[in-house]
DNA sequence: CGGTCGTTTCAGAATACTCTGAAATCACCG
DNA sequence: CGGTGATTTCAGAGTATTCTGAAACGACCG
């Protein structure tokens, strides 16, 4: 292996660590897939272990995590007993991954949620009392913030699942947005 | 003000806060622009100390940094010195917003170190050696990872950039994409 | 079964991040 | 200018998160 190269992983899975901060992921979690991407050959544990200096329970959970976004995937070497992990090579496909994943944990609570919460201030009831014009007005503006909320991100959410759904689609669909884009641009793999 | 808006108002609050994390910002500096944002009405520094049981200097440096991201503003009472701040009311203005800052924070830094990486390894580099057949073919793959790598974070740009732009056409794109991917999606613009 | 190799778990240590509060700074007023 | 009140700053305290390492667990083998 070059010099140039491994300086090179090294450097990618630096940076790919910077961004986990603002993915809200752990910079460790985010090393070990940017090492498993950028090397793009199955490893094991102890292999994770070394190059990235970190603890066996440090790697073993964040190879979990990992799996667990269903961005890596376990494999297996005939007559060997150990695991070996590699990631999603495919840049589309890792990204389609991430967004469902978010899809799942983020919007879907935050959306029931407001839905919990715009149930608190029901309109009707706003309206019984006579003496409260005033709160009136302000119940009607905050349920109108409350909906425009929701209605944001249902449609993140229908974007989101449109760009998730059929494989391929995520490029197709970036190739709308962007006008005329080379066609050949990204084809089945 | 009725009991059951404030307790609306936290409720809001407590699930913008939460959301926080999975954006990369502090918890803090979530609950502060959530106040705003679904008060609606223009809270001086001590306001939002009381509200959210924050410290001035806290309350002070998460205003700031809300001001930074341009998602909320400052303004002034006639007769008063203090200085009060409101949010951006309009959602997909927020959004647009966000969508701009978190471009320039992250993927246009990202895309620079990606073509750093990108030429650490030149091609031609590794086809001198005769040796090293097996390391050409390496870099070779490493360097077809960046460049898919580096392609992905250039659309997303591009989508970013669309969305962000001219006021209004974030409205505009996601209704193009929730139709039915009518032809004349992406026209010029 | 007992042994061996590999994986997972988790309490406590290490680290990173956030918040406080008081002092310094700023801005306006008379 | 000196005074008043608002705002910013930042060192240290407080919290939360992440990591380690060793013990418990699991799985396969002879």
């Amino acid at each position: 292996m070059t010099a140039a190269l491994t300086k090179a992983q090294d450097q990618f899975i630096a940076v790919w660590g910077q961004m986990a901060g603002a993915w809200g992921i752990s910079r460790t979690m985010a090393e070990v897939h940017a090492l498993l991407f950028i090397v793009g050959d199955p490893m094991c544990t102890d292999d994770v272990m070394e190059r990235l200096q970190i603890s066996r329970g440090n790697a073993s959970m964040s190879l979990r995590a990992l799996l667990d976004w269903g961005i890596i995937e376990r494999s297996h070497k005939r007559g060997d007993r150990k695991e070996y992990f590699s990631a999603e090579q495919d840049v589309w496909s890792l990204f389609r991954a991430i967004v469902r994943e978010r899809i799942a944990r983020e919007v879907d609570p935050l959306l029931a949620s407001l839905y919990e919460i715009r149930d608190m201030t029901p309109a009707d009831r706003a309206r019984r009392g006579e003496a409260a014009e005033d709160d009136r007005a302000k119940i009607e503006a905050h349920n109108k913030r409350i909906d425009e909320m929701v209605e944001f991100f249902r449609v993140l959410e229908k974007i989101g699942h449109r760009f998730v759904s059929p494989s391929g689609r995520g490029l197709q669909l970036a190739a709308m947005l962007l006008g005329r884009l080379p066609e050949g641009a990204g084809e089945a793999r």
